[in-house]
DNA sequence: TGGGTAATACGAAAATAGTCGTATGTTTGT
DNA sequence: ACAAACATACGACTATTTTCGTATTACCCA
């Protein structure tokens, strides 16, 4: 029985895990370059985040190279679920159809028609 | 031009706003009762909370009586937009969809016949 | 080959959240 | 009437998260 570690990332954590979910391999730089885009922070908290993500558990990095290359060491999807699951409870009183009628229906994030479909197909299936 | 202030509420004011929010009024003790059931926390613990929470204007009280009556001074559908919006920019990369999906699928918090229906009304009116 | 640039390590301040002890006053039951 | 139970106020302590300055070492190239 291996106790599987349920990590729960920090908001600035988060941030950082998404940019290493869509690039795989990434140096701090990297890193902190998308970032900086969304957010004003120095270089230095960005590899501090990093190292104590590293500590963590949340992402593995190769030190082998004086530049470390980083990679999320955590499942996208498991930790959405994860997370997803504590917002249910704690934002929607344990109601996973009350998320989901308010997620459709923000009108700052609009669902295309396909994605629509793709729902459609999925709600099929859960209604058999 | 008021500025509407949006709030961010902590998880521990998150916990209380869900049981104002059912109760309507509550005085800290009411609260203090239920979360009790919930987790292990001193009573001046939850009433400091709901100070603060008061100083905030996530919550109003009257305090006309020695015992003071709380409610909750933010709306439960505004609230829960507010944080889905965060949570799907922060956690979905921005897509709504992905977060319906994985919302659907979660093992630990299945939607009944019922809500599914519901769900799939909500779908038809989004698809004209 | 020496100076500028870039990288990591480290420590510690600043900001935020959560916890509770103690003081003080109020109510209530016997 | 008075002790026990109950209510709020308030300050302080702990823990966690975020931030960044400074030191040190490595790399590159003019």
């Amino acid at each position: 029985m291996s106790a599987p570690k349920l990590i729960k990332p920090t908001e600035s954590e988060l941030e950082i895990l998404q940019i290493l979910w869509t690039k795989g391999l990434a140096t701090v730089r990297e890193v902190h370059e998308e970032l900086a885009q969304i957010k004003n922070v120095g270089y230095t908290t960005t590899l501090k985040l990093m190292q104590i993500m590293n500590e963590k558990g949340i992402v593995k990095r190769d030190d082998s190279m004086r530049t470390h290359v980083y990679q999320a060491a955590v499942n996208k999807e498991k930790t959405q679920k994860y997370l997803l699951s504590k917002i249910i409870d704690n934002l929607f009183g344990g109601s996973p159809t009350q998320l989901v009628i308010q997620a459709l229906g923000d009108e700052s994030h609009k669902a295309s028609r396909e994605e629509l479909d793709k729902i459609q197909v999925l709600l099929d299936s859960l209604k058999k």
